[in-house]
DNA sequence: AAATATTTTCAAAATATTTTGAAAGTTCAA
DNA sequence: TTGAACTTTCAAAATATTTTGAAAATATTT
């Protein structure tokens, strides 16, 4: 296999994976683009590469540059704005735990918090399956909480050497 | 807060939280009423209760069942199916990773694998950062897989008591 | 076997999301 | 300050996903 068709494959997988995960297919694949570029690379590289409108690569070169996975390069005597993708995978990871944690994880439990303080009688069987759930869920929610904060403070050769063992 | 309003909330919350995870919204709704019910439910009930369609209600079990969060009941001498959902959330997270990492997970691992062996120069930047992209992909998902091995080994207790001391 | 209850299917409709592209906005060199 | 180069915005169009509901299939009872 070539780099070009290697490159359009990955780009393209990487999209797919993405709509898994909650993040729209050209994000992902502007992502994808911009891991496996040594340079950065504008706009309309992008639009080239990709076959997008230009406004779709502004939006969604924006979302990941919120997201911390990209970012603005100036290059001296240039005009134009070039991009370029954090490309230790990972910082990525880390980054994106760290983002999801605050936009999904932290809210949730905030809202399970108020679930379990609902009023009625625990004896009734609806209101203890209720309580019960929502308990269980927060529990294991706060422990991934946990468990993260630390995986985001680890750095990678911790975690890429040292953790399966332990996990053993 | 009443039962009937946090149950709402719960249903109304679960449902957004599961379109970020890939999950539509309604399946995680039904999953999350099942999960509150101490009792299996028709789907009846479940049309009411969620003022949705048949049709609707018929696929989304479905293919909750599909990934062994919910199974079909027949109580005796009745003629309709009921259903009911794991409750014990250590089993669903579980059941959810391993079903995850065999759809989503391991189909990664393999294309990457394929990517890495690309035929060409290794001194050509373009390559290089390609070829290093893909398998630091790879290198950190393999350790992932390793890692969700392992969790869905492990038992709840082990997991909810122990693991934080580990971490620390 | 026929009637009845229940579940499944799936094409069409409804809804939601993504993409486009042209106009408006901004920046900057001359 | 002007105008060319570039970026951003956002309403409308295109696309994708979800939902409906009635018909078909299946199962159960009489």
């Amino acid at each position: 296999m070539k780099l070009a068709e290697a490159k359009q494959q990955f780009i393209s997988s990487w999209g797919a994976f993405g709509t898994h995960w909650g993040i729209n297919r050209t994000m992902a694949q502007i992502h994808a683009l911009l891991m496996v570029s040594p340079d950065p690379i504008t706009q309309d590289d992008l639009m080239e590469q990709l076959d997008i409108s230009r406004g779709n690569v502004n939006m969604n070169i924006r979302e990941l540059i919120t997201w911390g996975l990209v970012d603005r390069v100036i290059l001296p005597g240039e005009r134009r704005e070039y991009f370029t993708a954090e490309k230790d995978i990972w910082k990525v990871a880390t980054q994106i735990i760290k983002e999801r944690k605050k936009r999904e994880l932290d809210p949730m439990l905030k809202l399970l918090s108020q679930l379990e303080k609902i009023e009625g009688d625990k004896k009734d069987k609806k209101t203890k399956q209720f309580v019960d759930t929502v308990s269980s869920i927060k529990k294991l929610g706060l422990q991934a909480d946990k468990t993260l904060d630390v995986m985001i403070k680890a750095d990678e050769n911790w975690f890429l050497g040292g953790l399966v063992k332990i996990f053993k």
